[in-house]
DNA sequence: CCGGAAACCTAATGAAATTCAGGTTTCACG
DNA sequence: CGTGAAACCTGAATTTCATTAGGTTTCCGG
Protein backbone atom coordinates (compact mmCIF):
# COMPACT_ATOMS: atom_id res chain seq x y z
CA UNK A 1 0.00 0.00 0.00
CA UNK A 2 1.07 3.33 -0.38
CA UNK A 3 0.49 5.86 2.20
CA UNK A 4 -2.66 4.99 4.60
CA UNK A 5 -2.42 7.98 6.37
CA UNK A 6 -5.32 8.87 8.57
CA UNK A 7 -7.31 11.94 6.03
CA UNK A 8 -9.68 13.26 8.99
CA UNK A 9 -12.76 15.16 7.61
CA UNK A 10 -13.29 18.75 7.81
CA UNK A 11 -14.09 20.19 10.91
CA UNK A 12 -17.72 21.30 12.22
CA UNK A 13 -16.63 25.26 11.86
CA UNK A 14 -14.84 24.39 8.36
CA UNK A 15 -18.12 23.29 6.68
CA UNK A 16 -20.06 26.36 8.11
CA UNK A 17 -17.36 28.79 7.00
CA UNK A 18 -17.17 26.89 3.46
CA UNK A 19 -20.54 27.61 3.21
CA UNK A 20 -20.38 31.06 4.37
CA UNK A 21 -17.98 31.86 1.99
CA UNK A 22 -20.24 30.19 -0.82
CA UNK A 23 -23.19 32.19 0.02
CA UNK A 24 -21.32 35.86 0.20
CA UNK A 25 -19.63 34.57 -3.23
CA UNK A 26 -22.12 33.73 -4.83
CA UNK A 27 -23.79 37.89 -3.73
CA UNK A 28 -20.65 39.66 -4.62
CA UNK A 29 -20.04 37.48 -7.75
CA UNK A 30 -23.36 38.54 -8.89
CA UNK A 31 -23.00 41.91 -8.94
CA UNK A 32 -18.87 41.68 -10.49
CA UNK A 33 -18.30 38.51 -12.03
CA UNK A 34 -14.34 39.60 -11.81
CA UNK A 35 -14.59 40.78 -8.46
CA UNK A 36 -11.04 39.96 -6.56
CA UNK A 37 -10.82 37.36 -4.01
CA UNK A 38 -10.19 40.32 -0.94
CA UNK A 39 -13.57 41.42 -1.62
CA UNK A 40 -14.76 37.81 -0.40
CA UNK A 41 -12.46 37.51 2.12
CA UNK A 42 -13.10 40.43 3.53
CA UNK A 43 -16.86 40.25 4.34
CA UNK A 44 -16.58 36.98 5.55
CA UNK A 45 -13.76 38.49 7.72
CA UNK A 46 -10.82 35.70 6.56
CA UNK A 47 -7.50 36.32 4.98
CA UNK A 48 -7.51 35.74 0.90
CA UNK A 49 -5.26 32.68 1.85
CA UNK A 50 -7.89 31.63 4.19
CA UNK A 51 -10.66 31.61 1.28
CA UNK A 52 -8.36 29.95 -0.95
CA UNK A 53 -7.61 26.99 1.98
CA UNK A 54 -11.11 26.00 0.90
CA UNK A 55 -11.38 26.38 -2.31
CA UNK A 56 -8.36 25.64 -4.19
CA UNK A 57 -8.22 28.55 -6.76
CA UNK A 58 -10.67 31.15 -7.69
CA UNK A 59 -11.94 29.29 -11.15
CA UNK A 60 -12.87 26.22 -8.38
CA UNK A 61 -14.19 28.61 -6.55
CA UNK A 62 -16.42 29.90 -9.39
CA UNK A 63 -17.07 26.58 -10.21
CA UNK A 64 -18.37 25.65 -6.64
CA UNK A 65 -20.90 29.27 -6.91
CA UNK A 66 -21.92 27.69 -10.12
CA UNK A 67 -22.76 24.38 -9.25
CA UNK A 68 -24.31 25.54 -6.12
CA UNK A 69 -26.62 27.85 -7.98
CA UNK A 70 -27.90 25.09 -10.02
CA UNK A 71 -28.34 22.90 -7.73
CA UNK A 72 -30.82 25.35 -6.16
CA UNK A 73 -32.65 26.58 -9.69
CA UNK A 74 -33.00 22.97 -10.63
CA UNK A 75 -35.45 22.14 -7.54
CA UNK A 76 -37.09 24.66 -8.20
CA UNK A 77 -37.75 23.84 -11.90
CA UNK A 78 -38.30 20.14 -10.85
CA UNK A 79 -41.89 21.03 -9.89
CA UNK A 80 -43.99 19.21 -12.11
CA UNK A 81 -43.09 20.52 -15.61
CA UNK A 82 -44.61 19.06 -18.24
CA UNK A 83 -44.04 20.05 -21.35
CA UNK A 84 -40.18 20.91 -21.63
CA UNK A 85 -40.41 24.42 -23.78
CA UNK A 86 -43.03 25.54 -20.52
CA UNK A 87 -39.83 24.01 -17.96
CA UNK A 88 -37.11 26.32 -19.95
CA UNK A 89 -40.15 29.17 -20.51
CA UNK A 90 -40.18 29.05 -16.92
CA UNK A 91 -36.36 29.03 -15.72
CA UNK A 92 -35.87 31.94 -18.44
CA UNK A 93 -38.14 34.05 -16.70
CA UNK A 94 -36.88 33.19 -13.10
CA UNK A 95 -33.22 34.21 -14.02
CA UNK A 96 -34.63 37.97 -14.88
CA UNK A 97 -34.53 38.39 -11.44
CA UNK A 98 -30.79 37.66 -11.18
CA UNK A 99 -29.27 39.26 -14.08
CA UNK A 100 -25.67 38.86 -12.38
CA UNK A 101 -26.10 35.22 -11.87
CA UNK A 102 -26.73 35.13 -15.25
CA UNK A 103 -23.74 37.20 -16.19
CA UNK A 104 -21.70 35.05 -14.14
CA UNK A 105 -22.63 32.51 -15.72
CA UNK A 106 -22.10 33.05 -19.47
CA UNK A 107 -18.98 34.13 -18.86
CA UNK A 108 -17.93 30.86 -16.75
CA UNK A 109 -19.35 28.50 -19.53
CA UNK A 110 -17.53 31.08 -22.35
CA UNK A 111 -14.02 30.25 -20.44
CA UNK A 112 -14.89 26.78 -19.96
CA UNK A 113 -15.09 26.10 -23.28
CA UNK A 114 -11.33 25.70 -22.75
CA UNK A 115 -10.93 21.92 -22.62
CA UNK A 116 -8.24 22.65 -19.79
CA UNK A 117 -10.49 24.83 -17.63
CA UNK A 118 -11.23 23.28 -14.83
CA UNK A 119 -15.12 23.61 -15.21
CA UNK A 120 -14.95 22.15 -18.96
CA UNK A 121 -16.55 18.76 -17.64
CA UNK A 122 -18.88 20.72 -15.10
CA UNK A 123 -20.47 22.22 -18.73
CA UNK A 124 -20.01 19.41 -20.86
CA UNK A 125 -21.86 17.22 -18.93
CA UNK A 126 -24.42 19.51 -18.09
CA UNK A 127 -25.49 20.85 -21.51
CA UNK A 128 -25.54 16.40 -22.18
CA UNK A 129 -27.37 15.97 -19.83
CA UNK A 130 -29.72 18.95 -20.52
CA UNK A 131 -30.60 18.33 -23.59
CA UNK A 132 -31.16 14.72 -23.28
CA UNK A 133 -33.91 15.19 -21.05
CA UNK A 134 -35.73 17.82 -23.06
CA UNK A 135 -35.05 15.51 -25.86
CA UNK A 136 -37.02 12.91 -23.68
CA UNK A 137 -39.80 15.53 -23.42
CA UNK A 138 -40.03 16.24 -26.72
CA UNK A 139 -40.21 13.00 -27.65
CA UNK A 140 -43.03 11.86 -25.74
CA UNK A 141 -44.81 15.15 -27.22
CA UNK A 142 -44.57 13.93 -30.43
CA UNK A 143 -45.91 10.49 -29.40
CA UNK A 144 -48.92 12.39 -27.80
CA UNK A 145 -49.22 14.75 -31.02
CA UNK A 146 -48.48 18.26 -29.37
CA UNK A 147 -45.17 18.26 -30.67
CA UNK A 148 -44.24 18.31 -34.57
CA UNK A 149 -42.76 14.76 -35.78
CA UNK A 150 -40.65 16.15 -38.66
CA UNK A 151 -38.05 16.90 -36.88
CA UNK A 152 -35.60 15.05 -34.83
CA UNK A 153 -36.29 15.79 -31.01
CA UNK A 154 -32.88 16.09 -29.95
CA UNK A 155 -32.34 18.14 -32.74
CA UNK A 156 -34.99 20.57 -31.06
CA UNK A 157 -34.10 20.37 -27.71
CA UNK A 158 -30.93 21.17 -28.92
CA UNK A 159 -32.19 24.52 -30.49
CA UNK A 160 -34.28 25.25 -27.62
CA UNK A 161 -31.44 24.75 -25.12
CA UNK A 162 -29.46 27.06 -27.80
CA UNK A 163 -31.86 29.61 -27.96
CA UNK A 164 -32.03 29.92 -24.02
CA UNK A 165 -28.42 30.73 -23.63
CA UNK A 166 -28.66 33.14 -26.88
CA UNK A 167 -31.24 35.03 -25.67
CA UNK A 168 -29.71 35.26 -21.86
CA UNK A 169 -26.55 37.28 -24.13
CA UNK A 170 -29.01 39.50 -26.00
CA UNK A 171 -30.91 40.30 -22.90
CA UNK A 172 -27.74 41.27 -20.45
CA UNK A 173 -26.83 43.45 -23.79
CA UNK A 174 -30.70 44.66 -24.04
CA UNK A 175 -32.79 44.51 -20.76
CA UNK A 176 -35.93 45.39 -22.92
CA UNK A 177 -35.55 41.44 -24.76
CA UNK A 178 -38.67 39.49 -23.36
CA UNK A 179 -36.91 36.25 -23.19
CA UNK A 180 -40.02 34.76 -21.85
CA UNK A 181 -42.16 35.16 -24.79
CA UNK A 182 -39.25 34.76 -26.96
CA UNK A 183 -39.10 31.12 -25.85
CA UNK A 184 -42.97 30.62 -25.97
CA UNK A 185 -42.59 31.69 -29.74
CA UNK A 186 -39.84 28.88 -30.25
CA UNK A 187 -42.06 26.87 -28.10
CA UNK A 188 -45.02 27.68 -30.94
CA UNK A 189 -42.17 26.72 -33.85
CA UNK A 190 -41.90 23.37 -32.74
CA UNK A 191 -45.60 22.34 -32.01
CA UNK A 192 -47.89 20.69 -34.63
CA UNK A 193 -49.17 23.29 -36.86
CA UNK A 194 -52.87 24.19 -36.35
CA UNK A 195 -54.12 22.58 -39.60
CA UNK A 196 -57.52 24.35 -39.28
CA UNK B 1 -11.31 79.86 -26.88
CA UNK B 2 -9.71 77.17 -24.67
CA UNK B 3 -6.01 76.09 -26.14
CA UNK B 4 -6.32 75.97 -29.91
CA UNK B 5 -3.59 72.98 -30.29
CA UNK B 6 -2.77 71.60 -33.80
CA UNK B 7 -4.03 67.34 -33.88
CA UNK B 8 -1.89 66.28 -36.21
CA UNK B 9 -3.04 62.94 -37.65
CA UNK B 10 -0.92 59.58 -37.40
CA UNK B 11 2.04 59.24 -39.33
CA UNK B 12 2.71 56.71 -42.32
CA UNK B 13 4.62 54.72 -40.72
CA UNK B 14 1.79 54.76 -37.47
CA UNK B 15 -1.00 53.02 -39.42
CA UNK B 16 1.04 50.52 -41.17
CA UNK B 17 1.84 49.33 -37.27
CA UNK B 18 -1.27 49.58 -36.16
CA UNK B 19 -2.73 47.52 -39.15
CA UNK B 20 0.62 44.95 -38.22
CA UNK B 21 -0.19 44.59 -34.67
CA UNK B 22 -4.25 44.35 -35.21
CA UNK B 23 -2.81 41.46 -37.71
CA UNK B 24 -0.39 39.52 -35.02
CA UNK B 25 -3.34 40.06 -32.77
CA UNK B 26 -5.65 38.62 -34.48
CA UNK B 27 -3.35 35.21 -34.76
CA UNK B 28 -2.49 35.37 -31.38
CA UNK B 29 -5.88 35.52 -29.64
CA UNK B 30 -7.31 33.13 -31.96
CA UNK B 31 -5.27 30.54 -30.26
CA UNK B 32 -5.18 31.86 -26.82
CA UNK B 33 -7.55 34.74 -26.06
CA UNK B 34 -6.25 35.09 -22.46
CA UNK B 35 -2.87 35.53 -24.09
CA UNK B 36 -0.40 38.41 -22.34
CA UNK B 37 0.29 41.29 -24.56
CA UNK B 38 3.54 40.97 -24.17
CA UNK B 39 3.49 38.04 -26.65
CA UNK B 40 1.99 40.04 -29.68
CA UNK B 41 4.41 42.87 -28.51
CA UNK B 42 7.44 40.16 -28.95
CA UNK B 43 6.28 39.22 -32.50
CA UNK B 44 5.68 42.87 -33.65
CA UNK B 45 9.04 43.74 -32.07
CA UNK B 46 7.78 46.38 -29.65
CA UNK B 47 7.39 46.99 -26.33
CA UNK B 48 4.65 46.29 -23.97
CA UNK B 49 3.90 49.78 -23.42
CA UNK B 50 4.61 50.19 -27.59
CA UNK B 51 1.16 47.84 -28.13
CA UNK B 52 -0.66 49.85 -25.50
CA UNK B 53 0.37 53.57 -27.30
CA UNK B 54 -2.22 52.31 -30.45
CA UNK B 55 -4.53 50.96 -27.83
CA UNK B 56 -4.80 52.42 -24.76
CA UNK B 57 -6.09 49.27 -23.22
CA UNK B 58 -6.18 45.66 -23.75
CA UNK B 59 -10.12 45.88 -23.48
CA UNK B 60 -9.50 47.85 -26.99
CA UNK B 61 -7.25 45.77 -28.05
CA UNK B 62 -9.53 43.15 -27.97
CA UNK B 63 -12.48 45.12 -29.31
CA UNK B 64 -10.38 46.01 -32.14
CA UNK B 65 -9.94 42.52 -32.93
CA UNK B 66 -13.24 42.47 -33.01
CA UNK B 67 -14.24 44.74 -34.97
CA UNK B 68 -11.49 43.71 -38.33
CA UNK B 69 -12.85 40.19 -38.19
CA UNK B 70 -16.37 41.47 -37.95
CA UNK B 71 -15.88 43.29 -40.82
CA UNK B 72 -13.64 40.79 -43.01
CA UNK B 73 -16.72 38.44 -42.36
CA UNK B 74 -19.60 40.70 -43.34
CA UNK B 75 -17.80 41.78 -46.77
CA UNK B 76 -17.68 37.51 -47.46
CA UNK B 77 -21.39 36.85 -46.36
CA UNK B 78 -22.70 40.03 -47.68
CA UNK B 79 -22.51 37.52 -51.33
CA UNK B 80 -26.06 38.08 -51.81
CA UNK B 81 -27.90 35.07 -49.61
CA UNK B 82 -31.27 35.16 -50.72
CA UNK B 83 -33.04 33.92 -47.44
CA UNK B 84 -31.60 35.24 -44.24
CA UNK B 85 -31.76 31.76 -42.98
CA UNK B 86 -29.35 30.86 -45.47
CA UNK B 87 -26.97 33.49 -44.77
CA UNK B 88 -26.34 32.35 -40.81
CA UNK B 89 -25.85 28.54 -42.11
CA UNK B 90 -22.92 29.89 -43.93
CA UNK B 91 -21.63 32.18 -41.52
CA UNK B 92 -21.72 29.68 -39.17
CA UNK B 93 -20.27 27.29 -41.24
CA UNK B 94 -17.32 29.49 -41.74
CA UNK B 95 -17.19 29.71 -38.17
CA UNK B 96 -16.12 26.51 -37.38
CA UNK B 97 -12.63 27.29 -39.23
CA UNK B 98 -11.94 29.66 -36.48
CA UNK B 99 -12.66 27.98 -33.20
CA UNK B 100 -10.15 30.73 -31.17
CA UNK B 101 -11.97 33.45 -33.06
CA UNK B 102 -15.50 32.08 -32.00
CA UNK B 103 -13.93 31.61 -28.37
CA UNK B 104 -12.91 35.03 -27.96
CA UNK B 105 -15.84 36.69 -30.14
CA UNK B 106 -17.90 34.80 -26.72
CA UNK B 107 -15.83 35.63 -24.29
CA UNK B 108 -16.03 39.39 -25.41
CA UNK B 109 -19.54 39.33 -25.57
CA UNK B 110 -20.23 38.29 -22.49
CA UNK B 111 -17.87 40.64 -20.77
CA UNK B 112 -19.62 43.19 -22.44
CA UNK B 113 -22.43 42.65 -21.13
CA UNK B 114 -21.26 45.22 -18.29
CA UNK B 115 -22.70 48.37 -19.22
CA UNK B 116 -19.60 49.50 -18.43
CA UNK B 117 -17.23 47.49 -20.77
CA UNK B 118 -15.89 49.85 -23.91
CA UNK B 119 -17.20 46.82 -25.98
CA UNK B 120 -20.64 47.30 -24.76
CA UNK B 121 -21.79 49.79 -27.24
CA UNK B 122 -20.56 47.72 -29.93
CA UNK B 123 -22.34 44.97 -29.10
CA UNK B 124 -25.58 46.37 -28.45
CA UNK B 125 -25.25 47.80 -32.06
CA UNK B 126 -24.60 44.81 -33.67
CA UNK B 127 -27.32 42.95 -32.22
CA UNK B 128 -29.59 45.54 -32.89
CA UNK B 129 -28.44 45.65 -36.86
CA UNK B 130 -28.54 42.12 -37.21
CA UNK B 131 -31.99 41.51 -36.46
CA UNK B 132 -33.05 44.23 -38.14
CA UNK B 133 -31.49 43.28 -40.91
CA UNK B 134 -32.39 39.41 -40.73
CA UNK B 135 -35.93 40.72 -39.73
CA UNK B 136 -36.36 42.77 -42.76
CA UNK B 137 -35.23 39.35 -44.94
CA UNK B 138 -37.70 37.24 -42.88
CA UNK B 139 -40.54 39.71 -43.95
CA UNK B 140 -39.96 39.14 -47.54
CA UNK B 141 -39.67 35.86 -47.14
CA UNK B 142 -43.43 35.98 -45.47
CA UNK B 143 -44.78 38.16 -48.08
CA UNK B 144 -43.32 35.34 -50.51
CA UNK B 145 -44.97 32.88 -48.71
CA UNK B 146 -41.64 30.58 -47.96
CA UNK B 147 -41.71 31.89 -44.29
CA UNK B 148 -44.46 30.76 -42.00
CA UNK B 149 -46.54 34.41 -41.11
CA UNK B 150 -48.41 33.15 -38.07
CA UNK B 151 -44.89 34.62 -36.01
CA UNK B 152 -43.95 38.21 -36.07
CA UNK B 153 -40.23 38.05 -38.01
CA UNK B 154 -38.33 39.76 -35.53
CA UNK B 155 -39.49 37.09 -32.66
CA UNK B 156 -37.93 35.11 -35.26
CA UNK B 157 -35.05 37.35 -35.88
CA UNK B 158 -34.35 37.41 -32.46
CA UNK B 159 -34.52 33.48 -32.06
CA UNK B 160 -32.33 33.13 -35.31
CA UNK B 161 -29.18 34.76 -33.51
CA UNK B 162 -30.04 33.40 -30.33
CA UNK B 163 -29.43 29.89 -31.91
CA UNK B 164 -26.20 30.62 -33.91
CA UNK B 165 -25.53 32.43 -30.65
CA UNK B 166 -26.27 29.68 -28.69
CA UNK B 167 -25.16 26.69 -31.07
CA UNK B 168 -21.46 28.39 -30.96
CA UNK B 169 -20.87 27.59 -27.07
CA UNK B 170 -22.48 24.03 -27.02
CA UNK B 171 -20.31 23.42 -30.33
CA UNK B 172 -16.82 25.15 -28.44
CA UNK B 173 -17.62 22.68 -25.83
CA UNK B 174 -18.36 19.58 -28.08
CA UNK B 175 -16.89 20.12 -31.53
CA UNK B 176 -19.12 17.15 -32.78
CA UNK B 177 -22.59 19.39 -32.23
CA UNK B 178 -23.50 19.88 -36.15
CA UNK B 179 -24.17 23.69 -36.23
CA UNK B 180 -24.85 24.16 -39.56
CA UNK B 181 -27.71 21.13 -39.46
CA UNK B 182 -28.97 22.80 -36.60
CA UNK B 183 -29.69 25.99 -37.83
CA UNK B 184 -31.11 24.65 -40.87
CA UNK B 185 -33.21 22.42 -38.70
CA UNK B 186 -34.57 25.90 -37.12
CA UNK B 187 -35.02 27.38 -40.76
CA UNK B 188 -37.32 24.33 -41.50
CA UNK B 189 -39.08 25.30 -38.18
CA UNK B 190 -39.90 28.85 -39.70
CA UNK B 191 -40.15 27.66 -43.08
CA UNK B 192 -43.98 27.65 -43.88
CA UNK B 193 -45.48 24.10 -42.96
CA UNK B 194 -45.88 21.57 -45.90
CA UNK B 195 -49.46 21.43 -46.17
CA UNK B 196 -49.72 18.45 -48.11
C1' DC C 1 -5.32 15.33 27.38
C1' DC C 2 -2.29 14.60 23.43
C1' DG C 3 -0.96 14.30 18.70
C1' DG C 4 -1.78 15.39 14.35
C1' DA C 5 -4.73 17.25 10.89
C1' DA C 6 -7.53 21.24 9.88
C1' DA C 7 -8.00 26.03 9.94
C1' DC C 8 -6.12 29.99 9.58
C1' DC C 9 -2.39 33.96 9.03
C1' DT C 10 1.64 36.77 7.31
C1' DA C 11 4.80 37.33 4.01
C1' DA C 12 6.98 36.15 -0.37
C1' DT C 13 6.55 35.37 -5.25
C1' DG C 14 4.93 36.15 -9.80
C1' DA C 15 2.32 37.51 -13.69
C1' DA C 16 0.10 41.10 -15.98
C1' DA C 17 -1.84 45.50 -17.10
C1' DT C 18 -1.42 50.22 -16.73
C1' DT C 19 1.10 54.64 -15.94
C1' DC C 20 4.99 57.71 -16.39
C1' DA C 21 8.92 60.37 -17.42
C1' DG C 22 11.57 60.99 -20.78
C1' DG C 23 13.87 60.19 -25.40
C1' DT C 24 13.66 59.74 -30.77
C1' DT C 25 11.39 60.08 -35.27
C1' DT C 26 8.40 61.97 -38.55
C1' DC C 27 6.54 65.41 -41.35
C1' DA C 28 3.53 69.70 -42.21
C1' DC C 29 4.50 74.30 -42.56
C1' DG C 30 6.99 78.36 -43.04
C1' DC D 1 15.41 73.06 -46.52
C1' DG D 2 15.00 73.07 -41.29
C1' DT D 3 12.36 73.11 -37.27
C1' DG D 4 9.39 72.14 -33.77
C1' DA D 5 5.20 70.07 -32.31
C1' DA D 6 3.05 65.82 -32.39
C1' DA D 7 3.52 60.99 -33.02
C1' DC D 8 6.28 57.07 -31.68
C1' DC D 9 8.54 54.15 -28.32
C1' DT D 10 11.17 52.65 -24.41
C1' DG D 11 12.58 51.26 -19.74
C1' DA D 12 11.27 51.67 -15.33
C1' DA D 13 7.90 52.22 -11.83
C1' DT D 14 3.30 51.24 -9.96
C1' DT D 15 -0.70 48.49 -9.08
C1' DT D 16 -3.57 44.68 -8.69
C1' DC D 17 -4.28 40.18 -8.18
C1' DA D 18 -3.75 35.14 -7.62
C1' DT D 19 -0.96 31.70 -5.86
C1' DT D 20 2.63 29.60 -2.79
C1' DA D 21 5.51 28.81 1.34
C1' DG D 22 5.87 28.21 5.89
C1' DG D 23 4.45 29.04 10.27
C1' DT D 24 0.91 29.20 14.35
C1' DT D 25 -3.29 28.17 16.45
C1' DT D 26 -7.48 25.50 16.95
C1' DC D 27 -10.08 21.48 16.92
C1' DC D 28 -11.26 16.75 18.03
C1' DG D 29 -10.88 11.45 17.98
C1' DG D 30 -8.82 8.08 20.68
Amino acid sequence: MTTQRKPRGPYRKGVRRREQILDTALEVFARRSDAPLQEIADRVGLSQAGVLHYFGSREELLLAVLRRRDTLDLAEAREDSTAPGEAVARTVRHNMDQPGLVRLFVALSSAATDPAHPAHEFFADRYRDLTATIARGLGSGQRTGAVRDDEDAEHMARLLVAVSDGLQLQWLLDPSVDMAALVETFDRLCATPPDD
